[in-house]
DNA sequence: CCCCTTTTGCTCGAATTGAGTATAAGTGGC
DNA sequence: GCCACTTATACTCAATTCGAGCAAAAGGGG
């Protein structure tokens, strides 16, 4: 045998979700937060009842509609988080005795439409406040070349060793894509992490300061640079939510799920470039969608445009398990199926 | 507010972490298993000590490496299985008391060699033993044919409304790619779960019976045709380390992190063919992975080959954070950037 | 020394992609 | 009612990548 549980008094682990909540305004991409008394705003969260929930997928669907009447649609869990640490926060946010582990599972939903939410207490922001670096719809921003990289150059200079800096010079180009490939929207949570050790976050200080530890070397962050704050680590969270939309927006039929039963091609491709963060080509886009199979002409369109009134389509939800057909496989495979299965569900 | 923690006595919550320790060995893909007294073989696993590990990776690595002695490399985190329904044989197996709530982070990782475990009281083991039907190196398995589909179909034929039959038709279809796009490799934990869902998984019998629930209709599935039992949950965990390591290995360097320092290109491909469970075209992954940058060549050779002598490659790390050039983007960026971020860091 | 095997290098057409241009069909100002 | 403007939609064309097959190189074994 490998192992037995030990069993006896150790401290409780006490498990909380919280939701990355998306929704797509025009070309807003927003998330929802909760107001806390006190502290920084929060993504929504709820202690995980074992008693009241079969899993945590139903948890989460639970207290999000109960507290904000908002059915959630697409849900995915996203990563489950217990680095102590981290924690200090985290206890007190949930009202934990301070030697109890909160592990936090992190969830991504995806809801069709912005509802109001002020009665709730909670409210949607655009997600490019917490992480402004991440926005490149209009060009680079330009508060990338001219604070953060500096800044986390910086950080790379204070490293304790050779070896320790020529990592964190490594991971910096590779997050930024300094000098290959270029930049790839979708290690957000690559970016934050080394924002966070750089000290470049608000919550890095913050964190430090709760766990009694030192302020970093280094001159304080100026304020704002670092994009907005979330209580906890839930920045790292929402962080990581994007990260897997953007990757998943591509291999998945996922952006449906954030847009209105009915839409047109624009409207289809504001929201993906709302969420990955850089201006798509627009016939391109077009040519790609069509030719997904993907969506379907309703035959009706839309006349408050601007210009020619554009066609709505609908998600070919029959499709859902589709991948659109620039899967990129970067594994060339050898002819087997021209025929797919062989035998066919009736 | 939104909420608060409530307290009080509620079940509690115990955290296990599962490994899914994977090596490649020549052709064949290795899991690593645990004997049990009186029991299916499971992963490896332990209980996560909130007082002794500051995080659940270096829990992972820890009670591996005390177990076995065996060094993990890669290591990343799968999924948190927190459902109630198949926790009654978890709470069983790990030793506490029924009603608590086992919550399961599940973890993989990656070996460069499948050393001797024998000692430890665990062996290494040939993952397609667990999922005969995904492996179609040598063409698609008779058994898909001729096995499981007509089991499928029968348990949608089960389907208590016209509805729920539709439903389990359109997910078959997707899960096996019956008439649309092909199979898809990394559709592994789709397939299984639809596998145990028809009660065709030996595990499916076992969770009935352990939560006192009646056997399902229909005959009960050939012994064999599901695949090798593993106890508890494990062979879900399992299928989605597979689901997740085949998906990743087309988008990130991961393969080399099972592979040994030096390789031929021809070891690369087997052990990418593996992973994924089909053939590749030999020229063409040649011509990939030379294009890649990832690989560079030592200038020497290894004659052992039973014909001409192979160049060995080391993997080459500084690309570690690049993707493969074909990372099939679905989505048309706009040209940007030809040079990238323009600040470069010295 | 010839046969067999595996590695390695190359070719060629089909398909996809990146980028740009032209036309269609509305709205609002005058 | 006509014109300027805006947005949607439809094509074109070259560059690149991808799928598939073929041929030469370089070892080992009888």
């Amino acid at each position: 045998m490998l192992t037995t549980a030990e069993g006896g008094a150790e401290p409780r682990v006490v498990i909380s979700l919280s939701a990355v909540v998306v929704a797509i305004d025009e070309d807003k991409p927003l998330v929802m937060t909760v107001r806390q008394t006190g502290g920084p705003d929060a993504l929504p969260y709820g202690p995980f009842d074992p008693a009241d929930h079969r899993t945590f997928e139903l948890g989460v669907r639970d207290f999000v509609e109960r507290q904000t009447g908002l059915a959630l649609g697409y849900v995915e869990q996203l990563y489950t988080f217990g680095d102590r640490g981290r924690e200090a926060p985290s206890a007190r946010l949930h009202g934990g005795a301070a030697e109890d582990r909160v592990v936090s599972v992190g969830y991504l939903a995806l809801v069709r439409r912005a509802d109001d939410l002020s009665a709730a207490g909670a409210a949607w922001r655009n997600w490019y406040g917490f992480f402004p670096w991440e926005d490149w719809r209009k060009g680079e921003p330009a508060a990338i070349a001219e604070a953060l990289l500096p800044g986390l150059v910086a950080w790379r200079d204070r490293a304790a060793s050779a070896h320790e800096g020529a990592d964190r010079t490594r991971r910096i180009r590779v997050a930024f894509g300094l000098d290959d490939g270029g930049w790839r929207e979708e290690r957000t949570l690559d970016r934050y992490e080394l924002m966070y050790e750089a000290g470049l976050a608000p919550e890095a200080a913050r964190d430090r300061a709760a766990a009694g530890l030192p302020a970093p070397r280094g001159k304080a962050a100026p304020p704002g640079l670092g994009g907005l704050e979330l209580a906890s680590d839930h920045r790292r969270i929402l962080a990581t939510a994007m990260s897997r939309l953007r990757g998943k927006v591509k291999y998945r039929p996922i952006i449906f799920d954030a847009c209105e039963e009915r839409f047109t091609l624009t409207d289809l491709q504001r929201a993906v470039e709302a969420v990955c963060g850089f201006a798509l080509h627009k016939p391109n886009f077009r040519r790609m969608a069509l030719a997904s199979g993907l969506v379907s002409d309703t035959g009706d369109t839309r006349a408050q445009t601007g210009g020619r009134p554009a066609a709505l389509f609908t998600f070919q939800s029959e499709a859902r398990g589709a991948v659109p057909p620039a899967l990129g496989l970067a594994v060339p495979r050898l002819g087997v199926s021209p025929e797919a299965g062989g035998l066919k569900l009736s």
